[in-house]
DNA sequence: GAGATATGAATGAACG
DNA sequence: CGTTCATTCATATCTC
């Protein structure tokens, strides 16, 4: 924590001598400044030291202001982030287990560093090791290790793409969920006794507002469908 | 992975861009999903615990995949943004000093759901711990296979959450059609006074679903929409 | 179909 | 270190 209690605050870093930003209140790392970082870390050095991080900082800003601090954030989050992904990804796996239904990943996540998530228990830590995960997608750079890095970067953000795709299963069995007064409700894919299930005599609207017709009993012989919103209306 | 690192931050500076993106899209939330989430969140579970995130996951799926990633954001965002107006209204509630004439609320938000706002003097500040503004104590839903999963519900939900209101003008405006109960309806364009105009105490709900939130007299604040279908449901 | 808005996603900063 | 908040970026959506 040392390197953070020289941060605290900060409220208004000097956006750099340019002055013509709109007065950007945290540090937005440049291009370039990523790139370095990103190399350093996937050297290896994912928690600097100190002193190392002082020589960071200093290399950093050949390319716009930035505070020890700062870096020291980068790292932290990058750290946190990159096994925190790790940590998803495997969950993901040992969810391909017994698949009562078939569900894995699907959605579209487009390429996502890491996002948090509420955790429980686990641990692992144990400092150093993170799993690889930097597996740079080649596109390199050159920055020869850490020590030599410098210019040249012109700038190939890499990004060699991959597109997800994602596929579903539909779930259902003859059971169906509908939405009754905004609330989500499992019903059975046959005739729904409306007297009996919600206690009470009602005339069932579809959110279209057609009523849904019923037969003498209070029974809706075929009209709920899955997904739709349905609303109870005293009769 | 790494490679989202670089990929976005670059709008803003007069940089010469590279390549472009593969254009990801995004996940867009279907009106059943918005509807769950909304439901859950309002019940008061605004911090879903990643096992929760999971269920949650999994219940929406029902209806279009999703990622525990999105979930995982959408509370975030929601929670972010609730607060956020919270704020910002209680800002401009505060800015009332010498009230030499009455204030009232003239922010006509045309979509039920949040209403951003160019911030102005953000004093952000750490100290963070808001209040939460999903205190709806009690009135929960219940969503079905949730807290309880499906529920019983004879009685209809209901969403309390109030906030204090000024009051305003009768009248004055041109009239708009609305449904309710599936039947043409003129109203004001201002503020309804459910309870007077339908004669009892009825909970009102979008055919999204949504209930459509009312202050403790009665009234709904924020207007219906010309041409949207609603719901009288006695409460 | 350009501008405004709503909102999903990403990430710097902090807290505990 | 894990979690959470505040802001910002990017895009789907809506409006005129």
């Amino acid at each position: 924590m040392e390197d953070a209690t020289a941060s605290r605050q900060q409220q208004q870093q000097q956006q750099g001598e340019a002055a013509e930003q709109p007065v950007r209140s945290r540090w937005t790392p440049k291009p370039e400044q990523i790139l370095i970082l990103e190399t350093i870390f996937n050297s290896g050095m994912v928690n600097p030291p100190k002193d190392e991080t002082v020589r960071i900082r200093k290399l950093l800003e050949k390319f716009g202001s930035v505070a020890d601090a700062n870096v020291f954030y980068w790292f932290q989050n990058r750290r946190s982030r990159s096994r925190r992904r790790q940590r998803q990804v495997q969950a993901s796996l040992s969810a391909a287990d017994h698949p009562s239904e078939i569900r894995y990943d699907h959605t579209f996540s487009p390429n996502p560093l890491s996002y948090p998530m509420p955790n429980s228990g686990s641990s692992s830590s144990s400092s150093s090791s993170f799993g690889l995960e930097g597996h740079n997608s080649g596109c390199g750079i050159g920055l020869s290790g850490y020590p030599g890095l410098m210019q040249d970067f012109e700038q190939s953000p890499i990004f060699c793409h991959s597109q997800n795709q994602s596929l579903v299963v539909g779930g259902g069995a003859e059971m169906m969920t509908v939405f009754v007064n905004g609330v989500a409700t499992e019903v059975g894919r046959g005739p729904v006794d409306v007297k009996a299930m919600f206690g009470g005599d009602f005339v069932v609207y579809h959110s279209s507002g057609l009523a849904v017709e019923m037969n003498e009993y209070g029974i809706v012989m075929q009209g709920l469908q899955h997904g739709e919103s349905y609303f109870l209306v005293n009769s």
